[in-house]
RNA sequence: GGCGACGUACCCAAGUGGUAAGGGAGAGGUCUGCAAAACCUUUAUUCAGCGGUUCGAAUCCGCUCGUCGCCUCCA
């Protein structure tokens, strides 16, 4: 398995710290607002790898934090009206109840920052001792010039940083470029007690320590959005580095930025969409699927039209699948080979080593949905050829299995076809219900039954208008939803 | 200004040294009462442009053009 290393800017082996274990923290979201399809994105991705890695055999630790004490936070409380750790409370609801729907599986750990004020204190205590930070009147700032080193993950200068000079300016700094470990908080403010007085952590600060609390202070992979390169992960390595005096992180994972009109989709810039508004309007595995089939390292166009088409090409997958339970139960005894089988068989035998291929290679999803989609095209191929009897029973269930398991892994393929349709009957808003589209089937069928086509064609078409697509089977007739 | 990405067919998108996956759309065909679905054939001698390295490059190097990101909270 090979992963790109943001530190490095390379794909590296992937050697674990612990044979057959895999530590792993990834950057969760400040719950100040609802989460937006970015959000989504990163959850996903490391969902994914996660899973990967389980399906490797590794024994895997997936911690995903919580900033729930922050700026962002008083001030929305402010402005709603209500507690800070109300807001808090409610966001971070929303992002399990969100997060649930996309079948993004919760972390082993998810630490909150307000319930590790002790590890954070310490922490800095630890950098104070070493010289590597200093108080001034309540806030404690790291001294970033004396951390060797500073700048490696996000390939910085000190020098060009300064002449950005875009360096916020705080006179209580010693240097423009010391970042806050704690901040002192003023009258009424959450507070908490530490040997600098009342305050509360910087926002860096946690990670560092509820990561080396929770994975120790060496771990595997260490994950987030692009954005958090710079400063929040370059940071992290300082404050985490310069304490326990050894290398913090082995893999740095960053997921790239999901666009609008080619830009970076941001809270800033107004051109974002929360999950809960795409999740009106399209299937929770549409979005899956859509974001699995880039690369996660590449932008991501968001828009309408790419969500349609992630539609169709899960449509494609149920409609196979949907071809498989169907000979499940209908299958005649009769046994009949055909020569599609070898070559059908031949690609069963090979499925997971070209699955496995694509995900070694930087968990590369899109490649893994190319190799998904060939096989089913293999698996029509051969149905096409008209097998039956119990081989062809085998190599269903075979089929089903693969597709499944891979499914299992990617988090997708979860539902029968029938809950597709059900699904795709609400999302797409078809003006009929189940039962309607079947008393329109029997009409249709005693229509053609009278070789009455015109009748039959005209009932065709009306249920293709609400959105109903018809397909004749030789014993029967069935519906779906057209995407 | 500094640093870093990216530019593959009509659209989306894999491919990081060995001769262009996959999905959609288009065209033709098989099947069908006709359709739909599925399958078959077809659609990039070519990977922004120009040079270079190499037996060989979309893949490595340089330059040019274009797009974007980070440098400030950000997934």
């Amino acid at each position: 398995m090979r992963i790109y290393n943001t530190l490095t800017g390379k794909k590296e082996p992937f050697e674990p710290l612990e044979p057959g274990k895999v530590g792993m923290y990834v950057c969760g979201v400040t719950v100040y607002d609802h989460c937006h399809i970015g959000h989504a994105r990163s959850a996903i991705v490391f969902d994914v790898i996660r899973k990967y890695f389980r399906y490797c055999g590794y024994d895997v630790t997936y911690v995903r934090n919580f900033t729930d004490i922050d700026d962002k936070i008083i001030n929305r409380a402010k402005q709603e009206g209500i507690p800070w750790n109300e807001v808090a409370r409610k966001y971070t609801d929303e992002f399990r109840k969100d997060m649930g729907l996309l079948g993004v599986e919760p972390a082993d750990v998810e630490p909150l920052a307000t319930e590790h004020m002790q590890e954070i204190i310490d922490m800095i205590k630890v950098l104070e001792e070493k010289g590597y930070a200093y108080a001034v009147n309540g806030d404690v700032y790291f001294l970033t010039r004396k951390f060797d080193g500073y700048g490696k993950l996000s390939k910085r200068d000190l020098d060009d940083l300064m002449a950005g000079a875009r360096v916020e300016v705080n006179e209580a700094k010693r240097d423009p470029l010391d970042f806050a470990l704690w901040k002192a908080s003023k009258e009424g403010e959450p507070a908490w007690e530490s040997p600098w007085g009342p305050g509360r952590p910087g926002w860096h600060i946690e990670c560092s320590a509820m990561s080396s609390k929770h994975l120790g202070q060496s771990f595997d992979i260490h994950g987030g959005g692009a954005d958090l390169t710079f400063p929040h992960h370059e940071n992290e390595i300082a404050q985490s580095e310069a304490t326990h005096g050894k290398r913090f992180v082995r893999y740095w994972v960053h997921n790239g930025f999901i666009t609008v009109d080619k830009e970076k989709m941001s809270k800033s810039l107004g051109n974002f969409f929360t999950i809960k508004e795409i999740l009106e309007r399209f299937d929770p595995e549409v979005v899956r699927f859509f974001l699995l089939s880039t690369h996660y390292r590449s932008p991501i166009e968001f828009s309408d039209e790419q969500l349609k088409e992630a539609e169709v090409s899960l449509d494609r997958y149920y409609t196979t699948s949907w071809r498989l339970s169907g000979i499940l139960a209908t299958a005649s005894k009769k046994e009949r080979s055909t020569p599609e089988e070898k070559v059908f068989d031949g690609m069963c035998s090979g499925f997971d080593d070209r699955f496995r291929a694509a995900m070694d290679d930087d968990f590369n999803t899109a490649q893994a949905i190319g190799v998904i989609f060939e096989f089913i095209r293999e698996v029509n191929r051969y149905l096409d050829s008209k097998p039956s009897g119990e081989s062809l029973l085998e190599r269903v269930r075979r089929a089903k299995d693969i597709l499944e398991g891979v499914g299992r892994v990617l988090g997708l393929f979860a539902r029968t076809p029938e809950d597709w349709y059900r699904v795709l009957l609400n999302s797409r808003k078809v003006p009929m219900d189940e039962a309607g589209i079947l008393s329109a089937i029997d009409e249709r069928k005693q229509a053609r039954a009278n070789k009455d086509w015109d009748r039959a064609d005209r009932i065709r078409n009306e249920l293709l208008d609400a959105g109903i697509l018809l397909e004749d089977r030789p014993d029967r007739t069935d519906w779906k939803v057209k995407v």
